[in-house]
Order: C-alpha cells, then sequence, then structure tokens
DNA sequence: AACTATTTATAAGA
DNA sequence: TTCTTATAAATAGTT
C-alpha cells in the first residue's frame, strides 16, 4: 500500500527500515485503538524495536489483560523470580505445616492417630525438654541464691568497712578533741571548746577505702 | 476503508460486530507480523473480546517481550500478584521463625534467655503435653489389653466351636462307621473297613460356622 | 465466505 | 521528521 509493493522481508536500509517503523507503528496503535472501540474488545500492542524505546499501547490496564490472558491460556508470563516466589511459598506452607503438627502434638494434641513407637519418641522428647527447662529453673534459683549470698557477703564486708571508719572516726576525734584542749590550755584559753567540738566532725574529709 | 466510513465507536449490532472483529483481527495480526519481519523488531499483539477466546500474536515468546518491556519502562506488570507473594512469604516466614523458637523452647534449647515466669510457662506447657502422652499411651495399652483379652475369648470361642465340631464328627464317623458296618455286614462284606477309616474324614465337608 | 466499492495505510519522493 | 501522492491493502456493506 504504497507507491510500489514491498516484499514482507527485512528492510535492509536503516534509514528506510525506521521509518517504515515509525509509519507502520503509529497505524499499527491506531488499529489497535480502533478493533478495541469497535468491537468492545481489550488489545494491547506491544513493540520492541531493536534499538530505541518501546512502543504500546493498551486499551486496558496491561496488568488485568494479562492476568486474564494467564487465567486463559496458562501459559507462562511470570519471570523466573516469580515462578521462585511460588516455589518457596509452597516450600515454606509445608514446613510451616509439618511444624504446626509436631507443636501440636508436644502441647499432646491430636496424638489418637499416633503409634505406640511414635508416643514413646514423643514422650521422651517431652521428658527431655521438661527436663531442661527444670535444670534451668534450678540453675537460675541457684544463681540467684549464689547472687543473694554474695550479695550478703557485700553487705557485711561494706558494714565491716564502715565499722572501721567509724572507729577510726571516733579515734581522730578523740585525739583532736585532746590537740585542741592541749592547745586551748596552751594558747587561746578565751576560746570555747564547743566551737571546736561541733565544727571539726562535720568537715572532717572522708576518703575512699 | 470499505464500502462507507464508519465513525470508530462501538458497533452496537452484535452480528456487524463479531464480523468486524474477525476481520480487524486478522488485519491487526497480519500488520503485526509484518512490522516484526520488515523492521526487525519485537511485536506482541494480544485481543480479548467480551466474550470467546483470546488471541495473540508474539514475534518472539511473550515472557521475554515482558521482561524486557518491564525492564525498560519499570512498569509493575504482575504486581497483584507479585506483592501478594513477597507479603505472604514474609509473612510466613515470620510465623516459621517464631514456630521454630517455640518447638527448640519445648526441646529445652535456647531457653537461657527466659524469664522465670516464661519458664514456668513452658514447664507448664511440656508438663501438660507429657501427661497427654502418657494417658493416650495408658489409652492404647488399655485398649490394646482389651483387644487382647477379646482375642482370647475369641480363641476359646473358636476352640469350643473347633471341639464341638470334632465330636460331631467323630459322633458322625462312628455313626458312619456302624453304617458301613451294617451295610458291610449286611450286602458287602468283601469290601475292607479301613478304605472308609481313611478316605471319609479327609472328605468331610466343613461349613462355616 | 466471497465480492467489490471505498476508505485507509503507506512507500517513495520532496 | 513531515508532507504529498500514487498506489497497495484493508475492510464495510452486500450477495
Amino acid at each position: 500500500m504504497g507507491r510500489g509493493k514491498i516484499e514482507i522481508k527485512r528492510i535492509e536500509n536503516l534509514n528506510n527500515r525506521q521509518v517504515t517503523y515509525s509509519k507502520r507503528k503509529n497505524g499499527l496503535i491506531k488499529k489497535t485503538k480502533e478493533i478495541a472501540v469497535l468491537c468492545d474488545a481489550k488489545a494491547v500492542v506491544i513493540i520492541v524495536p531493536l534499538s530505541g524505546k518501546i512502543h504500546e499501547y493498551c486499551s486496558a490496564p496491561l496488568a488485568d489483560i494479562l492476568d486474564q490472558y494467564h487465567r486463559e491460556t496458562r501459559k507462562r508470563l511470570w519471570d523466573p523470580h516469580h515462578e521462585t516466589l511460588s516455589n518457596e511459598i509452597e516450600r515454606i506452607k509445608r514446613e510451616n505445616d509439618s511444624m504446626q503438627i509436631k507443636l501440636r502434638q508436644l502441647k499432646g494434641e491430636d496424638i489418637t492417630p499416633l503409634k505406640p513407637k511414635e508416643l514413646i519418641c514423643l514422650e521422651d522428647a517431652l521428658a527431655n525438654g521438661l527436663a531442661g527447662v527444670r535444670d534451668k529453673q534450678t540453675e537460675k534459683i541457684d544463681g540467684m541464691r549464689e547472687n543473694g549470698k554474695m550479695m550478703e557477703e557485700e553487705h557485711n564486708y561494706l558494714k565491716f568497712i564502715l565499722r572501721q571508719q567509724e572507729i577510726a572516726m571516733q579515734q581522730q576525734h578523740m585525739t583532736m578533741e585532746n590537740n585542741t584542749r592541749e592547745i586551748e590550755n596552751g594558747y587561746h584559753q578565751q576560746r570555747e571548746n564547743h566551737e571546736y567540738n561541733l565544727h571539726m566532725p562535720l568537715t572532717f574529709n572522708m576518703q575512699p577505702i
């Protein structure tokens, strides 16, 4: 349909090919729109040139059309990634189910259909678990008792240190009183003793042990 | 392009619409093929009529074209599915993890970081499960004992029936022997008794009880 | 489904 | 690219 008839085969001349591409692309999209409107159908056309950007026309959301296409033809449209996801879901679901069964059985549910041998396994597992938990509890209690003992020891130690300090302070105090008395007696008998009695212990500098 | 010009709007007459659909669908597919060949491009067209089967033409595997389309346009083609799948995987994986933790704890593993209160819960759960399993075992053993008792009773019953039959057979045998003897005595003294002794019990027809 | 008068698409040229 | 135009191709309405 043009000045001359052409064979339907690759156009070797790049320029001609690009011109034809552009013209026919428009025509194709126009016709796709037309069939969609005239015949009340959904239609998609996607054209991917060797180089340059993709052109498309969709009379409805592409995802919807592809969805319908997939449902009706059962052809695979999705990339490997999608497939992988589906498989993984299946795998995990199976894993899930089996774990759920185990959990229920460990709670003593759904065990009626089990064989005696399986029941024994289950019993062992439970007994082991219970033993483990009880050991851990004992361990924790021991730990706490230990902790309590240590705290008691520390407490006693601190009490001891405090006592030592009190003794030290009393001795210092007494020494000071004596010194003071000597000083007072020797040089400043006009000053009253009780000033020293009141102030000296308050400004006594406590060193950390 | 026809006997008369038509407006591009839905064709109301069903028959005309279907005829036009069929003609234009062929035209569209032909043009799609042509642009793919002439311009060395990949092209897809999918037409979904309101009713009836989908028609399509793909110059290359649809999945490849869609893949490329997706890569270049970044438009999401299969999101409804894809997103759902991803979310579901996340959800199931979380479920999985928590179950795995519970299972391990029920086996007495990974319980060090548990608080005393949690340990008590775990202990209770295990003790309950263990009790359940042991109940079930007892129940099964009882069932088996019951079964054994029934089997024993059946066995005794069968022994009894067998004894009865033996008695019946012996009596019949004796009767026959007597009859035979009478017959033999009366008519055929030339025949020997032991033929009957040997053969009669073997061909005796045992009836089910 | 075939025919055919017309419309439409487009190849080649500018 | 775009316009033009001669011509090929598509197709609407008819048979």
